[in-house]
DNA sequence: CTGAAAGCGCTAACAA
DNA sequence: TTGTTAGCGCTTTCAG
């Protein structure tokens, strides 16, 4: 806690609070001289504004909140660290909240605003429904990330992940793959995003007359690699013919990869990979890995500007923002 | 910004501010019964205390901010996901700021604290000196993370890092390897860790005879994986021999990885190799990575409870808390 | 262009 | 056990 406050600056340098307020805020109307010595005064002393003061005095914190299923996980501790740089960028400062995917803190993220602790949300939901979300949204400001189906009255961006999903298989496929696997759907997996990446994987298949089977969508009992690398051991001991593979995230796929090594397939030459997220991982395997790549740049910057917009008193429906993505590619699956 | 306040509340239920104020906070003395009466306005006007105005009036913010070089780093990541848990369980609110290793965003770290925006500092130091720190940090609740040298004034928790090395080292030569690479030194390194860790490597080389010779140390321009490839790759090109590799981080043993499948290089069987941070990154190598494992939990749960203490009044010098490390044993660096 | 004073919403010391 | 009231430090009309 600071000692010396506003008063104090005001009295030492023989002024009112207003004028030491004016030269802090760079307030145009002070006289030269006596902005300096006013200044001078406060390097003096030292003198901080106390923001927790300014904060109640003004309603606006600077602050917003972002909230994400776990901070380690290597995309969205990506994502997390655009998101923190363009706000620093514009002047805010982010409060980190760690939902861990489990419904209470998914709530209280929510609740948060309502404290008058954050100017707004971006939210990257798992637990909650949209129609949930919309019920307590009233007019905060608030933007969800990710794959959930649209909400009417929330701002949302994200990639459109059919598209993508499309254009990997497409990518197979050209590589002249004719059997293209999918690894994997979880048993309770309610993101929704595994479903809107399996209708583009099958359109993709549909449009180019490649087969589609049940037995080419791989299923895991989580998301851990490891469960990844079973579903795909599991496809090769039941002798399930497979050139090419999707993976549902970049964890599934280095699973892939180890479970393809072990059994002695080698990518991408008797499988090509592809992974989903463009993490840092995929520059890490042996070989590299193609990942699809949501621009998680323009996530982060589209996502700030709408809850700016909102922050600043912008009135509406729920907005949509896709973003573009693109297929980083890499040795697992390489141009033809 | 809530728009119904404790008065409102109060006038709502004909009670004073006091009593309203008692039922929110669970005081005792209250009646049960107009406490009911209190809670059921509460709930119908959907009130939520302003949390900003309750900063203002206590002097806490219950926010502590953790100043980390990069948030998507696998290690500070994890770290990070730690230090926000303890902090939730606590009662604590995590501010993130994220330095990228630059001057003036970690300066700007022991500003906000004088800006009463939060209670306490948990700081992972990259470019500050222990001595510049120490200089401004007066009496501010403040915890340093990491190899840094010593500071006499300030709290600092880390893994004993020489040791560390040496029982990596140790576990290398039990292995019945007798030349062991360390991966690597890096041009600009100021964190002073990559030298703990160097004494480590050279005290249990020479406790066992072993050979240590300058060509042993690979340096890299970076602390990328590319970097600790290129390293080893050197090495090998130059006819360096060695069996064994202690690396400085999981990257670099990443990049090993790659570098020595590259050059027909088994691992273990030609060389054994080890990380350091037991990221999860480890665990998804082929093969897994034998890694140095700090403490991670431990770590975050020391940091906190020194921070808290300082935020509860402690006064007193610098402390100093070592916590533990094990070798997370996987198949780079098998038992024997 | 500068000063005085009224809040922002809550807490806590002091009364009752 | 409950009510009154004076701040917390800053911003911001509104006078001067």
């Amino acid at each position: 806690m600071p000692r010396v406050r506003l008063v104090d600056v005001a009295q030492r340098a023989g002024v009112s609070m207003k004028t030491v307020s004016n030269v802090v805020h760079n307030h145009p109307h002070v006289a030269p001289e006596l902005r300096a010595r006013v200044q001078a005064v406060i390097d003096d002393l030292g003198y901080r504004p106390n923001l927790t003061a300014r904060r109640l005095a003004t309603g606006r914190t600077g602050m917003i909140a972002l909230a994400m299923p776990e901070i380690d996980h290597p995309y969205f501790a990506e994502l997390s660290r655009r998101i923190a740089e363009e706000a620093t960028r514009r002047g805010y400062r982010v409060l980190i909240e760690q939902t861990l995917s489990q419904d209470d803190a998914e709530h209280a993220v929510l609740r948060d605003r309502e404290e008058g602790l954050v100017d707004g949300v971006i939210f990257q939901p798992v637990r909650m429904g949209t129609l949930e979300i919309a019920r307590l949204d009233h007019d905060t400001p608030l933007v969800l990330l990710g794959e959930s189906a649209s909400p009417v009255t929330t701002d949302h961006v994200m990639i459109d992940n059919v598209a993508a999903a499309r254009d990997a298989v497409r990518h197979l496929l050209a590589l002249g793959r004719t059997r293209v696997a999918f690894a994997a759907v979880v048993a309770d997996d309610i993101t929704g995003s595994t479903n809107r990446r399996l209708v583009g994987y099958q359109e993709a298949l549909v449009e180019a007359d490649a087969p589609l089977t049940p037995d080419l969508v791989f299923s895991s009992p989580d998301f851990s690699p490891e469960g990844g690398a079973a579903s795909v051991r599991r496809a090769i001991d039941t002798g399930v013919a497979f050139d090419a593979l999707l993976c549902r995230d970049d964890k599934f796929a280095l699973g892939a990869l180890k479970a393809l090594a072990d059994a002695g397939l080698r990518v991408p030459e008797d499988v090509a990979v592809i992974g989903w997220d463009d993490t840092q991982l995929a520059s890490y395997t042996s070989p590299t890995l193609t990942s699809v790549s949501p621009d998680k740049t323009a996530l982060a910057e589209v996502a700030l500007e709408l809850l700016l917009e909102r922050i600043g008193g912008h009135q509406g429906p729920g907005r949509h923002r896709i973003v573009p993505h693109t297929i980083a590619v890499r040795q697992s699956a390489p141009y033809r």
